[in-house]
DNA sequence: TTCATACCCGTTTTT
DNA sequence: CGGGTATGAA
């Protein structure tokens, strides 16, 4: 046969291997940079010019972002068949299934997909009910039990397994929440509603329990790729294993050493598994690196040389010569930032486009002061990671108006429309919600309650509301109703700064502009949450000159041809959170590894020694563990003129206020400036008040 | 029901 | 330090 791609001549001979065998388990073992993508990319395209048709083809990453790029690649190279292929993440996989054959296991289609949040007031709702939160301090908050049963689920573990090995401290409460899960579980059924977890369960049991249906699934996807393999679960193995029973045709792609998702349950020796899972894979490693410079490479090897677990493989590349990465040690945050936007300046003189230009971090607030230093500076830029728009409380209560459109019996949603009524609190709620349970079309039946006259008014409102939003219309026209209707709620509850939190509302329509149907647009603020941040300096002219802030979680599988990575401080990087136990400092260090092994060319690193921790304030710190760990891989950035130091060194903080000034508050007075407490608050000492920490951005402070 | 107060806790990564 | 939560009073 011939091929319209010279597959020999783009890859190399591990790549061509991988492409070329079509047929069977296929293990790829793909180290950063060496062309994973590519190889799948170039695969999809192969099948197709075998002539599988492209819906046979099914794709699974670990964001749908990610699928969407590979096949438009795909279709770039071959042609526009490929974008037909199925692709997308093992959630939205298993909810497409779930609206097909979820009957089977007792949900409607029209099930609601519950975030984390939405899960954990479930979860709170039923633990109030079971008389589990009055005096027993010791009973576990709502986002631990929440993490233990995930954890459970995913790692395919009993609750007993789970709290033993990872909170011992709660063995007491064992039996309170095996009983509670059995509520959660019985709770989400009723009133079809799906977590996270559920999606990936319900989709198990299907395939598990009803033969044709797998067979059904066999033949509709006759040849599976699954991406980041290290990152999935117990649970997400199985079910690989179910969908490729009937044809063995599934190819798995991942690196050991990459595995940064252990905390919510995966398990890197899942690929290590496969083999045993399906017998007579073959095995191909891809080992050569086309993306980084040798330095960079030495450095990465050296970090994941440190790691307890001996990893499979150990990258080279062909490239020579670059420069050696850098250490940066400021002396604060502010002097971090200052360092990271004065390079980026500089790379950009170079001619380094800003979008080729990334800042990692461990953890999205760490952030925050770069993003003032940026925006003073004009530096545009995005950020990835961190607060999801869904995630804040107005957003929420607009999506559960929407959500009771689709299923009337989602009482959490309910729950949440009813509380933003005058007069209506949780007592009255709840009995509002037990009339509504007892009619076949609750929407309907709300102006039937019998109301008390202070809230009567209040629910008729809503009730007109929600017929209203029934009617016919794209979910845009939907939302601008809603938000007629929610805007004199939204500045009541959020007086204080909702003018702030109606920049999210607008962005939310923004979105909805996009979808054709109220299902496809809720089911995709679910599994695909939109990020909150909306950058704070725009493009000036190019949209796409943007320089990437993100954390490392965010930026797996991508590259840039300059990478900082910031705040390299114990504490920070590895997060503190993870100093206990030795796994974690493991995955922090996996973590790191994946960060220095985003850059191409040049890479920073940067380390403050003095920050502020929430609760302490400012701390002094040691750097990183692993930049100790590598120090003969790094170059320490020295500034040339040392009178840099001392002029830094005397310059006043960027708002202006020193030590022993005197200062004038127009309420309290006289004082004087004891220190300065963030890079926007100062403490005064006050002659007639006392000490006062005051924000500069409201207090009005004059100097005398 | 709502408001005020006291207190507790925990700082992370994401589908 | 600040935000959320639980508790108690009006």
């Amino acid at each position: 046969m011939r091929y319209r791609l010279d597959y020999a001549k783009e890859l190399n001979p591990a790549q061509l291997e991988a492409v070329r065998t079509l047929w069977g388990p296929v293990l790829v073992i793909a180290g950063a940079g060496s062309g994973k993508t590519r190889t799948l990319v170039y695969r999809v395209a192969r099948l197709v010019e075998e002539g599988v048709p492209p819906e046979r083809i099914l794709l699974l990453t670990f964001t749908r972002k990610a699928a969407r790029e590979m096949l438009r690649r795909a279709a770039l190279i071959l042609d526009e068949q490929c974008e037909r292929v199925a692709g997308g993440t093992f959630h939205s996989l298993a909810h497409i299934m779930l609206r097909q054959y979820g009957h089977l296991v007792g949900y409607s289609r029209n099930f609601t997909v519950l975030d984390r949040g939405d899960a954990e007031d479930a979860i709170n709702l039923l633990r109030t009910a079971l008389g589990l939160a009055e005096k027993r301090r010791r009973f576990p908050r709502k986002e631990t039990i929440a993490a233990i049963f995930s954890k459970a689920i995913n790692k395919r573990l009993s609750l007993e397994e789970v709290v033993r090995e990872e909170y011992p401290h709660f063995l007491e409460e064992l039996e309170e929440l095996a009983k509670l899960f059995e509520h959660y579980v019985r709770y989400k059924q009723e009133h079809q509603l799906m977590d996270y977890d559920d999606l990936l369960v319900n989709w198990f049991r299907v395939l598990k329990s009803f033969p044709e249906v797998r067979r059904e699934v066999g033949r509709r996807f006759e040849f599976i790729m699954v991406d980041e393999y290290q990152d999935t679960n117990a649970l997400q193995a199985e079910i690989v294993r179910l969908m490729a029973e009937e044809h063995g045709n599934v190819m798995v792609v991942g690196d050991d050493s990459q595995s940064i998702y252990a905390f919510r349950g995966a398990n890197f020796k899942n690929i290590l598994e496969f083999p045993k899972l399906f017998p007579h894979t073959k095995i191909i490693k891809l080992e050569e690196n086309y993306r980084s410079t040798q330095p960079i490479l030495d450095l990465a090897n050296a970090v994941i040389e440190h790691a307890r677990e001996k990893y499979t493989k150990c990258l080279f590349t062909r490239r020579e010569g670059g420069r050696l990465p850098l250490l940066y040690k400021a002396r604060d945050e502010a002097d971090q930032s200052r360092f990271v936007a004065e390079r980026i300046l500089e790379l950009r003189e170079e001619g380094v486009p800003l979008r080729e230009i990334a800042v990692l971090f461990r953890s999205a607030y760490h952030s925050f002061d770069l993003e003032l230093e940026l925006a003073k500076r004009n530096l545009p830029f995005v950020k990835h990671g961190g607060l999801k728009l869904i995630e804040t409380a107005h957003i929420k209560d607009v999506v559960a108006h929407l959500r009771l459109l689709l299923n009337p019996f989602d009482m959490l949603a309910w729950n949440r429309v009813l509380l933003l009524i005058e007069g209506v609190g949780p007592k009255t709620s709840g009995k509002i919600m037990d009339y509504l349970r007892q009619s076949p079309d609750p929407l309907a039946a709300l102006t039937g309650f019998p109301a008390r006259a202070s809230y009567a008014e209040g629910l008729r409102q809503l009730s007109d509301l929600l017929v209203s939003l029934r009617k016919e219309a794209s979910p845009e026209e939907k939302l601008n109703q809603l938000y007629r209707y929610y805007e004199p709620i939204f500045t009541r509850i959020y007086y204080d700064d909702y003018p702030k939190r109606a920049k999210d509302l607008e962005q939310l329509l923004a979105i909805a502009n996009k979808y054709e149907t109220l299902e496809d647009f809720l089911a995709d603020l679910a599994l695909e949450p939109p990020e909150a941040s909306v950058a704070e300096v725009e493009g000036l002219e190019n949209e796409d000159e943007k320089l990437v802030l993100s954390t490392v979680h965010s930026a797996k599988g991508l590259e840039w041809h300059s990478v900082f990575v910031i705040s390299l401080a114990e504490g920070r990087f590895p997060s503190s959170y993870a100093l206990g136990r030795e796994e974690e400092i493991e995955e922090e260090r996996r973590l790191f590894y994946v960060a220095v092994t985003r850059a191409k060319e040049n890479l920073f690193l940067t380390y403050p020694a003095t920050y502020y921790a929430p609760a302490e304030g400012r701390i002094f710190s040691k750097p990183s563990r692993f930049l100790e760990e590598v120090k003969e891989k790094i170059e320490e950035w020295r500034p040339q003129d040392l009178s840099f130091w001392e002029e830094e060194a005397v310059e006043e903080p960027s708002s202006g206020f020193r030590p022993g000034e005197l200062v004038w508050h127009p309420v309290f007075g006289e004082g004087k400036v004891k220190r300065m407490a963030d890079i926007d608050k100062v403490v005064v000492q006050f002659a007639s008040a006392g000490e006062k920490t005051l924000h500069l951005k409201f207090a009005r402070l004059e100097r005398l």
